[in-house]
DNA sequence: AGGTGTATGTCGCAT
DNA sequence: ATGCGACGTACACCT
């Protein structure tokens, strides 16, 4: 990684176009070609960046980092501050815990806690729309078609829709719900989902990994 | 600007879970207060980060960067390769061209690149759904919603149908059409919208401008 | 403070 | 490659 502290002006031209006027920046430079010009603020997101895979033209007066899409961004280089480099090596990489694919893991496991007598019949059913979540038949022999999100809001009633429409044409799965089930659920959303006939769901994960511990002891 | 090489291992905790086992890292502190854990590699986003406001407390072995969440990023620091400051100021910011409000704001300036005979009745129209890019009127006297987006995906149809279905209850539009309008729309997304009777258009942002400098040449 | 929409979103996984 | 959904999305803007 080469990080130079830098007076620089840059120009940005691809999706869209940015300049940056004369200023005091971090340009960071990874090993694996991306660039990113940073201010002392502002979050994590740079002003620019370009990238990887990209290309990098040091000149005399500026640099040029350009991709195969055409975008091209320009660093006019006023003054260098400093200038140096470092071997990080490759990163073991980001452990995560708690996503929606864990909630989603744990529902499947146990259904009945989104409602009383559902079996699940299948996990990541895709169709042409794109997978859905859960698939459950309940007590009645309806097929349940459960949309799965950590927060509920409107795109996931919009979602689940779509899924209801296209597997309404699969003779095979018989009659039809919709289930929205969240560890939130939005107000909208929730309005939207019932004005549609979808049920709404609000579970909570820790209490899943609990009933998930409680169920280990329960058979070891 | 601080900027730390240093061997770590961090533990993130708040909306999921997250650990990084011990490796050599980038640790940005920004002059507001915010902390990123940059990887040589992995574009522009850190592999963990701490936005401002926060609170940084440096104990002899480890950092903790909390917020008002709840949310807390332990980093725990295991050989310091490197630790520098840079004083960068503040920086003049971004000046950006081309982005949807711009696409809009020609637009509505000029309707009839729509369609013929389109008259401009609002931009930017609120509603409690949300805001209603543009409203015009057509030459037969109705009203044509229009959604503009940059690109044209199928989230932007399920929006603009939404606010058919809400701006269906205002008896002051009368009769009431969709137009959904983007420099590209994908076929997904132009299907669905021609499914709902939304009539689709692409624009070019590059022949817009063209245009309204040829209008500032005419008339001026 | 909460809701909605934009983003040079990024990222990962599917076809 | 493209499509599609998730993301600790972040971020601006309006109610």
């Amino acid at each position: 990684m080469r990080l130079v502290v830098a007076r620089c002006s840059v120009v940005y031209t691809g999706r869209l176009e940015t300049r940056l006027a004369e200023a005091t920046r971090l340009i960071m430079v990874k090993a694996d070609g991306c660039v990113a010009i940073h201010a002392d603020g502002g979050a994590y997101k740079p002003l620019n960046w370009m990238n990887a895979p990209n290309e990098l033209l040091e000149l005399a007066d500026r640099w040029e980092v350009r991709n195969k899409k055409g975008e091209v961004m320009t660093i006019h280089l006023l003054e260098i501050i400093s200038d140096s480099a470092h071997d990080l090596g490759t990163d073991p990489g980001l452990e995560k815990d708690g996503v929606e694919a864990h909630l989603q893991e744990l529902l499947a496991e146990m259904p009945h806690v989104m409602e009383d007598g559902l079996t699940l019949l299948r996990r990541e059913h895709y169709t042409a729309l794109g997978p859905v979540d859960i698939l459950c038949r309940d007590p009645q022999g309806r097929t349940v078609v459960i949309e799965v999100k950590r927060r509920g809001e409107i795109d996931g009633v919009e979602q689940l829709t779509r899924y209801l429409a296209d597997l309404a044409n699969d003779p095979t799965l018989g009659e039809l719900r919709g289930m929205f089930v969240a560890q939130s659920i939005k107000p909208q959303a929730r309005t939207l989902a019932e004005s549609r006939g979808i049920v709404c769901v609000e579970v909570d994960y820790d209490e899943l990994r609990g009933n998930k511990a409680d169920d280990w002891t329960l058979f070891s």
